[in-house]
DNA sequence: ACTCATCTTAATAATATCTTAATGCCATTG
DNA sequence: CAATGGCATTAAGATATTATTAAGATGAGT
């Protein structure tokens, strides 16, 4: 259980690479690179590592198209890195089924926190595959089984749409969904843009939130979509 | 009580279907088999097995409709079969009700194993429904063993109907039940869109509730279906 | 033929949902 | 540092959906 965890990092700026990798190294994990979008997915092959970091500016392929091919066969986490210059890339990858971003620059912290999440999460997602059907966050919980939310024990009532929003969010716990994803899960593929989603997330903080404002058990990320705290 | 327990197999590949068929007649299992999703849904209404396992890659209907076609009308367990490649549709395949899954390739001990399992898990679950042969909310009182129905110590004269619905919620008490979900366990899994569901809960609430009009025991989940208070 | 259970229909009531538009909040820029 | 623009939030009203209820028709059992 104490083996180390191997993690790829895909970046083709040296100096960033360097960084990670002595951040991560010191931190007891293992430290595979590439710096091209080829090495990687041979990499991903190959020695099937417990996380990747991927950087989408690449010389190469495009780190989208990286990201793409590595999900059509494999699940292992990946934490997409952008420059804020590239917002949309961001929003892109997640709803290809990245599992975090994180915007340069970044601090060691910032790094280490949502790689320790990330892992966390591939090592319970195959327990909570026998399906758990509570989730409780504080105060907050949601049974699944019984379609029941609750703040503080009292029941609060969500219409079906705001039910599904809920249940997308605590089913993906701690992982950002955006907007685009959130839309075509409820509404279908062939969804125009509308603020419906917005207008849904206000109504069920007035519900579940002590104060809607500042919100505690669904956060914003803006300009990108909306998670559930985790725990 | 030393039946042999009935195990429907919905597989198309013969090779895999012979090793299950095999290994499950060994131990004392009937077997059925079916190698079509179409057949799967009418082998299961036929003769009710006590296990399907079913594989996901089906030539005809994709796998999870067949799951959630069988689950609007049946708590029979099933086992889902499916390959490494695809994870992100077993876990869709427990979120529609799946009992538990297995991944190929897979031994023999590891089959029997979770076949037992799902065949032990749903001997009890029937048991507790025996065990529990009363329900009380407040007033409201129901006992199964006797058919009785009363709302302060006074006889409450249900229909067949309505007497099942009640039974129904009263057995899943705190869960929402889908209109769906009661139309099929009361007319079947072939019934038409009709509204005779809401004209026997008018009935039942003017004979149980005090206020009809602001239900205390049975709740309305508008766009969703029906629940029994808890406790 | 009578009774009871059941289903259909249709009017009415309750609720959910979407649209629009006003407002607030940052971050960027002139 | 104020002005701007891009999101995000929120309120309020219009529309659509869904639920309740009454009343009458059907049909089975006695």
């Amino acid at each position: 259980m104490k083996n180390k965890a191997t993690i790829l990092i895909v970046e083709d700026e040296a100096a960033i690479s360097n960084f990670i990798t002595a951040v991560l190294n010191s931190n007891d994990y293992a430290v595979v690179r590439s710096n091209s979008g080829k090495e990687a997915l041979s990499s991903t092959a190959g020695f099937s590592p417990d996380l990747i970091l991927l950087d989408l500016g690449l010389p190469d392929i495009d780190g989208l198209e990286v990201l793409k091919q590595i999900r059509q066969w494999s699940d292992v986490p990946i934490i997409v890195v952008s420059a804020r210059t590239n917002e949309k890339e961001k929003v892109e990858a997640l709803d290809l089924g990245a599992d975090d971003y994180i915007t340069k620059p970044f601090g060691t912290s910032e790094l280490l926190a949502r790689v320790r999440t990330a892992i966390r999460h591939k090592m319970t997602a195959n327990h909570q595959l026998i399906a758990e059907s509570k989730v409780t966050i504080e105060e907050f919980q949601i049974d699944f089984s019984k379609r029941y939310v609750s703040v503080n024990q009292k029941e609060v009532h969500l219409t079906p749409i705001e039910y599904k929003i809920v249940q997308l969010l605590a089913k993906n716990q701690g992982k950002v969904l955006t907007l685009d994803y959130l839309s075509k899960e409820i509404w279908g593929p062939y969804t125009t843009e509308n603020n419906a989603l917005r207008v849904n997330m206000a109504n069920i903080r007035r519900k579940i939130e002590k104060n809607p404002a500042e919100p505690h058990y669904i956060l914003t990320e803006v300009g990108v979509g909306y998670r559930m705290k985790e725990e």
